[in-house]
DNA sequence: ACTTTGACCTGTGCGC
DNA sequence: TGCGCACAGGTCAAAG
């Protein structure tokens, strides 16, 4: 589900909920995410408070009173929101919903209500604590941040210089840049006028042509997100807000999801065609993208 | 070191 | 209405 610009929306909605807060009691619903969660998970974080919440690629970081990290990832479908037990339900998950597999209950700070529920139908999100969240082996690996000046033409270039994979799967490496997703790399490509089919490779040791499309690329893709994250992010299904609100630039896309209809570049006639490139949909107009 | 594939889950929308 | 299938904001382990 979330890409940088959602995941990145969740922490700003959090922070001002939850910076200073307690951690008063931590329940699990269930054993594991798409991992089991760490030892003790719960006994750890209770009585801690929290000190920061940050984002490094799609991950969220808590920086705990105790010195550790609460590391979580969303998967596809995680999420987080304030909310109250009902006391109807109070058979299934404590009295909250049916994919609601944390409850963090604070105290100390202004939240809409003291329970913070992680909620993920599909479990793909997991949790971990960390003492240093850099040397985590999620963390490690990743690329530099696309929002940051570590992301340039020349960075990318020189990542993308032994990868004979098409662009689109190679965006999609976070070990390449960390935070891209499908939604963000469609559309990024679309801008760039760049075929998803081309090689990583040759966008390095390819024509002058190929050269100058990877270096607009890098101002593409910072382009995209951060007007995504202006707009509050994209909501296609599961994604929300931490204040329940949807995010807005699903209405701002040009090819995501948009099989069959006319290409928005002016004076192009194409139309917009879904092809399949490592397990995933890759839209495009084939027509302004070569 | 790079590349490809399948696996992990649940929900939804579509064609029949 | 029900059934089966395809597909969905992601990542990782395994195998070549």
């Amino acid at each position: 589900m979330p890409e940088l610009p959602e995941v990145d929306i969740i922490r700003a909605g959090l922070t001002p909920f939850v910076l200073g807060a307690r951690l008063e009691h931590v329940t699990l619903n269930r054993p594991d995410l798409r991992y089991s969660f760490p030892h003790s998970f719960a006994a750890q974080l209770e009585g801690a408070r929290i000190t920061g919440i940050r984002r490094r690629a799609k991950y969220l970081l808590f920086a705990l009173s105790s010195k550790k990290t609460l590391i979580s990832h969303l998967g596809m479908t995680g999420n987080f929101r304030f909310d109250l037990p009902d006391p109807q339900t109070r058979g299934i998950n404590h009295g909250f919903k049916k994919h609601d597999h944390v409850i963090l209950e604070l105290s100390g700070v202004n939240s809409p209500t003291p329970f913070l529920i992680y909620s993920d139908p599909r479990r793909f999100g997991f949790m971990d604590l960390v003492d240093d969240p850099q040397k985590s082996k999620y963390l490690k690996k990743l690329g530099p941040e696309p929002l940051g000046n570590q992301f340039n033409g020349a960075v990318l270039r020189q990542r993308f210089a032994s990868r004979r994979t098409p662009v689109k799967t190679a965006l999609l490496d976070q070990n390449i840049v960390a935070g891209l997703g499908n939604i963000y790399v469609c559309e990024a490509l679309y801008r760039a006028g760049i075929d998803p089919r081309v090689r990583a490779i040759d966008l390095v040791d390819g024509s002058k042509r190929r050269s100058l499309q990877l270096e607009a690329l890098v101002g593409h893709i910072k382009d995209v997100l951060g007007e995504a994250i202006d707009s509050g992010g994209s909501t296609l299904k599961d994604y929300k807000k931490v204040d329940g609100g949807t995010g807005y630039f699903q209405h701002s896309f040009k090819v995501y999801d948009k099989k069959g209809q006319p290409c928005s570049t002016k004076g192009c006639a194409g139309s917009i065609e879904r092809i399949a490139q490592s397990g995933r949909s890759s839209f495009y107009c084939p027509v302004c993208q070569t």
